[in-house]
DNA sequence: CTACAACCAGTTTTT
DNA sequence: CTGGTTGTAG
């Protein structure tokens, strides 16, 4: 056993053994009247976890140390002793996988005999479930909630606050729709109503900041809708509002259990505060080490506080890392600890031997992506005796920024390498799904006037600004739904004929879909893919000739087939908005590409970590915005990004990085000094002075790579000079080698093959010159170098269009 | 109303 | 450089 944790002042080994030195191991003495196996293989610290029930726990749990195991253990545990049944624990995460995860892990440990927990789920959904019990309470007497409440997403909210700058005549162009989402968005995160702002804060936005935001969520009421910041907040001041609500559901819930405290913000802070106040048995689990969602309201501050806030809590360390090797958890630990504020934890492993950290700068962006496709060949190949042959999915590539994927999308496209992008626009995300939404949406609800804005007009019925704008005053004017005020503008003739006929048509079918949305005789999935078909939606899809489109039409009929599991299009609408996610169920052996944000929770053997550069990592935006602060947050991204790595992470940087079509030199990321150099390994790029892969490690230390930048070999190169002023002229850079590697695919090729291109999408090879393929695509004849095509039939491994979900 | 050209901005992302 | 939006001409 050996502790990692250069220079932690509070660390004291004995902590998370002390809780747990029980002279008979748990495992063999009889609780309850049921034996308890599920806490065989526990380490002391976990066991001590699982059965510290009552009063305020805080379980820092460190990277791979086994989180969620001791959480849902400790829920099996609850149930097994009779402390609560299933409807009695509150059990929040922040995402939906997470919190599925757990459901599953939970029903494993305890069997079939369990029913499900219903208040397992994430801060949305379940207060979602708790306001639509008490939605007239909010609001004032005149206007309030209805529990049939919609929940815009992103967009709806957008589109409406600009409506709203739209009619108090403020400049769209100077004060965007965004950034006023943002600023109610930030509002929300704390909690604040219109009428709680701040002096100085209700004056943002050009003065109109609280104006806006009292006339918005006034617009939400008369919509009946709420946004994502809502549900927090409008929880929240129904708890102290009404000090009965509240006392009914903190009897209910008599434990509370809350994953990744680290990231909670104001809003979920007072939130669990409130619920847990009266019996105190909250125990939550985090990591401060990997709070890096401050950017978007995440207060570090609330679990480094959470002693004072739950006076008497027990704190538990999670610190055996069953994950990753000796020098990766080092070199982690090292760098991790030159942050401040933090509680303090040491990860060990029992593990022995390992690669240390590999440390590799290069001289451009394109020869960091070149070098790391060629290892990853040589890792797929089994050229790396140590790690043997390993599959694509064993592999990573975590970056900062997601532009920095290009570089590799383009490499892999080049040399054919399978890979995947994670992340992304999510399902519901995608326009062709929320157009589906809408027309469900209007069609269960004629007044929802956002759902009839999005799809008055797609497909194009000629429809447009004008018409809508006539639409609006008829229905302002009779104050009808927009619905009704197209029907009644087709009666009153207010509309000239072409598009008087085309809104008569849409506006009878939405009634024809409306009875049948009624109707419980008729199938919902049936009536869902009529909607689409007689709308003219799918032969839109059908008629685009875009390479996306086909990807398109694939995802409506995703969204058809998750209809079938819901009774009613009512039901799967009221979920939708909540639950949906992009998981692509598929198995294929492919690179997986990421950002860090992205890459929290997950783990591969294989991690590669390119772009440690200062200003893209740590980014120059982050520390210029929140100082210190930033930096910090920075710092756990590096952290959170090494302790992905099971059993070897490869850093590197470049010296020239193409932004925005420009060329710009760069440093390496400071982070690079803080790695502890015991456990790194700094590897020579290859093709500089001949010292290719063999070639020994340079013997400079990585803390000394800003001193020495100057008189280094790599920086005083030739090439490197020469490439340092042609960046300065925003020359490109000398530094350009052949492809060789997709040299010989055209022979794979012969005319009239169909093939699949990154860009253009299907085609036929018309004519075949060396490497160079004449391809017509849909959009017409493209000339393309054979590497930059597949055969159509394994358009599947690799393609972006597969990152479409299921 | 649509199509195309000019223009501009440009981390990280869940619900 | 790119993608997204805005502005103008047909």
């Amino acid at each position: 056993m050996r502790g990692y944790g250069a220079g932690m002042s509070n660390f004291d080994d004995s902590d998370a053994f002390e809780a747990a030195a029980a002279p008979v191991p748990l495992s063999q003495r009889a609780i309850g009247a049921r034996p308890v196996p599920y806490l065989d293989g526990l380490n002391p610290a976990q066991r001590a976890a699982v059965e510290a029930l009552d009063g305020p726990v805080l379980l820092l749990a460190g990277a791979g140390t086994g989180k969620t195991r001791a959480l849902t253990t400790r829920i099996a545990h609850l149930l097994n002793l009779g402390r609560a049944r299933p409807g009695q624990i509150l059990a929040v995460t922040f995402t939906n996988k997470a919190a599925r995860e757990m459901k599953e892990r939970v029903a494993r440990l305890l069997g079939e005999a369990v029913e499900g927990m219903p208040w397992l789920g994430t801060f949305h959904s379940i207060s979602v479930k708790i306001l639509r019990r008490h939605a007239e309470l909010i609001g004032d007497g005149e206007l309030h909630l209805k529990p049939s409440f919609t929940i815009l997403d992103t967009d709806d909210q957008i589109r409406l606050l600009r409506q709203l700058i739209l009619a108090g005549n403020i400049d769209e162009k100077r004060w965007p729709a965004r950034q006023l989402a943002h600023l109610i968005d930030s509002w929300k995160n704390r909690c604040l109503s219109p009428s709680q702002l701040p002096r100085g804060e209700e004056r943002a936005f050009d003065g109109w900041g609280g104006r806006l935001y009292a006339a918005y969520q006034r617009r939400l009421l008369e919509l009946n809708a709420t946004d994502f910041g809502d549900l927090l907040m409008h929880c929240v001041h129904l708890f102290q509002a009404h000090p009965d609500v509240l006392r009914s559901w903190q009897d209910r819930f008599r434990y509370i259990l809350v994953d990744e405290y680290q990231d909670t913000n104001v809003a979920q802070y007072m939130w669990l505060r409130l619920l847990a106040s009266a019996h105190r048995n909250i125990c939550c689990v985090g990591d401060d080490d990997q709070s890096i969602y401050g950017w978007r309201g995440a207060e570090v501050g609330n679990i480094l506080r959470f002693e004072s806030d739950f006076p008497g809590a027990q704190v538990i360390r999670l610190e055996q890392n069953y994950r990753s090797t000796p020098h990766i958890l080092a070199a982690a630990s090292g760098l991790i600890a030159a942050n401040r504020g933090r509680l303090g934890k040491t990860l060990w492993t029992e593990v022995e031997g390992g690669e240390k950290v590999r440390l590799i700068g290069h001289w451009d962006s394109e020869a960091e992506a070149r070098w790391i496709g060629e290892e990853i060949e040589a890792f797929h190949g089994g050229h790396r005796a140590a790690l043997g042959r390993r599959n694509l999915n064993d592999i990573a590539i975590l970056v900062r920024a997601s532009h920095q994927m290009r570089a590799f999308e383009d490499r892999f496209m080049t040399i054919g390498l399978p890979y995947r992008v994670i992340g992304g626009p999510r399902f519901y995300e995608r326009a062709e799904i929320r157009d589906a939404m809408a027309y469900f949406r209007l069609a269960v609800s004629p007044a929802d006037d956002l759902a009839f804005e999005r799809i008055v007009n797609v497909p194009k019925r000629g429809l447009g600004e004008k018409a809508v704008q006539t639409i609006q005053r008829e229905a302002r004017e009779r104050n009808l739904s927009l619905l009704e005020g197209a029907v009644s503008t087709v009666a009153t003739g207010a509309l000239g004929g072409k598009g008087a006929a085309a809104l008569r048509q849409f506006t009878e079918a939405m009634g024809r879909w409306h009875a049948d949305a009624l109707d419980s005789r008729v199938s919902h999935v049936e009536l869902a893919e009529r909607i689409l078909d007689e709308s003219g939606y799918t032969a839109m899809w059908q008629n685009d000739k875009s390479p996306d489109a086909p990807g398109r039409l694939e995802n409506l009929k995703e969204l058809i087939k998750a209809l079938e599991e819901f009774e009613n299009l009512q039901g799967f609408l009221e979920h939708v908005a909540l639950v949906m996610d992009n998981d692509s169920g598929e198995q294929t052996d492919e690179v997986s590409i990421m950002t860090l944000h992205a890459a929290k929770g997950l783990e591969y053997p294989i991690v590669f970590l390119p772009g440690w550069e200062d200003g893209l990592f740590p980014s120059q935006r982050s520390m210029d915005e929140s100082g210190l602060k930033g930096l910090e947050e920075e710092r756990r991204l590096a952290y959170v990004g090494i302790t992905r790595g099971r059993e070897l992470v490869t850093i590197s940087f470049a010296g020239n990085r193409r932004m925005y079509g420009q060329w710009q030199s760069s440093l390496p990321s400071r982070f690079i000094d803080e790695l502890p150099e015991d456990h790194v390994e700094v590897l020579t790029p290859p093709g500089l002075y001949g010292g290719g892969y063999g070639a020994a490690a340079q013997p400079f230390a990585p803390s000394a790579i800003h001193e020495r930048a100057a008189q280094s070999d790599v920086y005083n190169s030739p090439g490197w000079k020469r490439m340092q002023q042609r960046s300065a002229e925003r020359a490109q850079p000398v530094h350009r080698t052949p492809v060789v590697i997709d040299a010989e695919p055209a022979a794979r090729f012969s005319v009239g093959d169909r093939v699949f291109h990154q860009k253009f999408g299907n085609g036929t090879i018309m004519g075949i010159a060396e490497d160079t393929l004449t391809v017509e695509f849909a959009t017409g004849f493209k000339t393309i170098k054979a590497g930059y095509v597949q055969p159509a039939s394994q358009a599947g491994s690799g393609g972006a269009m597969d990152d479409v979900p299921f």
